[in-house]
DNA sequence: CTACAAGTTAGAGTGCGCTCTAAGTCAAGC
DNA sequence: GCTTGACTTAGAGCGCACTCTAACTTGTAG
C-alpha cells in the first residue's frame, strides 16, 4: 500500500510523461477520454501507472488520425465491462484496416515525392555544368 | 488552339475532376495555392489541364499532411520560377524525410493495434468456450 | 502573517481549413 | 420581359482540438 502511494503522479507530472498539457489532461478527462481521475485531500488529482497507460494508448490512437468523438465511443466502452469487448475489436479492426489503406497512400506519395527529388535534383546539376561552359 | 480551348473546363466540372468542392477552389486560389485562373469574357474561370495537374499535385501534398503555409509557399517558388528550384527540392526533401518517419510511426501503431486485435479476439473465443460448458 | 506556487473550475478564445451566405452579374430558354 | 441557373465577390460562420483566462483554494517557506 505505501508502495503504492508513492506511485501517485501530480498532473504536472502526468503532463511530463506523456507530452500533453496540463490544459489538454484536464480536457480530457472532461470529455471523458480519460475517466474520473482519483484525488488527493485538497482536490488535486493523482494519477496512478495504469493511467498513464491508458494515456498512452489514447495518444496512439490520435496518433492514427483517430478523432476525438471515436475515442471518446472507445473509452466509454472501456469503462462499460467486458461485454463490450467484441465491439471494440470491432472498431480496432476497422482501425487496421484504414491505417493499411492510409499507410499505401503514403507510400504511394511517397514514391512521386522521391522520384520529384531525384529529377529536379539531376535538373540542378544538370543546368550547374552549364554554368561552367 | 481550337483543339486547346475544347480542354478549358468550368469550376464545376474542376470540382467534380478533384474531388474538391468550387468554395474550395476559389479559397484555395485566394489563398495563393492555385496561381489566378484564366477567366472568360463573362469572368467565369476556365481551368487548363495544367492547372488540374497542379492541383492533384496540391491534394497530393495535403494528403502527406503539409499544412497550407507550407503549400503556400511552395506554390509561390513554384510561380518564381526556376531559379527557385534548389529551395523546392529543400521542401522536398524534407517532407520526404518527415514522410518516412511517420510512415514508421503508423506501422509501429499499426503492429499495436494487430496485436490488440488478435489478442482480444483469443479472448472473446476462450470465453465463448467456456459458455459452453 | 504573508507571499507564492500549484492546483481547481467554468467558460471564453484561438488557429486551422474549409464552408457557406448575401448580393450581384450574365446568358439561355419560355 | 422574366425566370432560371451557373457563375462572381467579400466576408461571415463552423467544427475540431485544443489553449488559455479569471477567480478561487490549498499547502509550504520565510
Amino acid at each position: 500500500m505505501t508502495d503504492k502511494q508513492k506511485e501517485l503522479l501530480t498532473i504536472k507530472q502526468v503532463a511530463e510523461a506523456t507530452n500533453l498539457s496540463v490544459y489538454t489532461l484536464r480536457y480530457y478527462e472532461r470529455i471523458g477520454l480519460i475517466h474520473p481521475i482519483e484525488r488527493a485531500d485538497n482536490s488535486h488529482r493523482r494519477y496512478t501507472r495504469e493511467d498513464i497507460g491508458w494515456i498512452d494508448f489514447l495518444m496512439k490512437l490520435r496518433a492514427t488520425g483517430m478523432p476525438i468523438h471515436e475515442m471518446q465511443m472507445y473509452a466509454q466502452l472501456q469503462r462499460a465491462g467486458d461485454e463490450t469487448l467484441p465491439h471494440r475489436v470491432e472498431m480496432l479492426k476497422n482501425l487496421q484496416h484504414d491505417l493499411e489503406a492510409r499507410i499505401d497512400e503514403l507510400n504511394e506519395h511517397l514514391k512521386l515525392i522521391r522520384y520529384k527529388v531525384s529529377f529536379y535534383s539531376e535538373v540542378i546539376a544538370v543546368n550547374a555544368e552549364k554554368e561552367l561552359v
